[in-house]
DNA sequence: CAGCCAGCATATTT
DNA sequence: CAAATATGCTGGCT
């Protein structure tokens, strides 16, 4: 396990699963989860209305329900495989998780651009933990005063390969004062499965 | 070289 | 004010 640390960034990153297990668990979610359809596969951006460039699955306990973007998505209860690697991950970080948002990149098309995850029913204070399995996809952190043309500092961005297996905890405050993005990479022709952890509160307000 | 790719600023309206 | 988007531009690499 090992520290990422810059001003005001605190992430651990560690193979957490060995090449065959981490395997064998991707071919698992690959046959169990469920992705969203319909409406879900849309967001609205600046008033346009586009395909998320990924597919998504929500898991988690009973009744949770996660909403960003405008819209509100209920967790589906565990399936065998991600409690086995929610408990994997709780006993590598000693943390707990009550949901689970899953991103599969089919190949390096698909991405994800740069946010936060500042959700209002998120606790800041908890760490969010990020498993990869499949393809490694590079994942780039930014500062929020390190953003746009007449930014106030300049603060290197921050890079990291995801490998197949690994994890990524990032740790209070990282997710207030960082964007990060997982950017295209056209040369990646195979997919990776994401799943990052969370603590919802029940009554979500911040 | 030409074509592709990566990085980054910007669009625009709720 | 800020946005889990795409696009267009620049500059570099193959």
């Amino acid at each position: 396990m090992w520290k990422i640390e810059a001003e005001g960034l605190d992430c651990d990153y560690a193979l957490l699963f060995p090449k065959k297990e981490a395997d064998s668990l991707y071919t698992q979610l690959e046959e169990e989860v469920v992705y969203l359809t319909g409406d879900k596969t849309k967001i609205q951006v600046f008033g346009k209305v586009y395909n998320v460039p990924r597919k998504q699955a929500t898991y988690g306990d009973a009744g949770l329900t996660y909403t960003y973007s405008g819209m509100s998505l209920q967790a589906s209860p565990w399936t065998p495989t991600l409690e086995y690697i929610r408990d994997a991950v709780t006993k590598a970080t000693g943390q707990t998780f009550n949901f689970v948002l899953i991103n599969r990149y089919k190949d390096g098309h698909d991405h994800m651009g740069e946010h936060r995850d500042d959700e209002r029913e998120l606790d800041p204070l908890c760490p969010i933990a990020s498993v990869s399995l499949g393809a490694a996809r590079d994942f780039v952190f930014r500062h929020r005063e390190a953003r746009g043309k007449q930014c106030r500092r300049q603060i290197n961005p921050v890079k990291l390969e995801l490998a197949h297996g690994s994890l990524l905890l990032m740790n209070s405050p990282t997710n207030t004062l960082w964007y990060h993005s997982l950017p295209a990479r056209k040369r990646v022709l195979t997919p990776r499965i994401n799943l990052t952890f969370r603590r919802i509160l029940q009554d979500g307000k911040k």
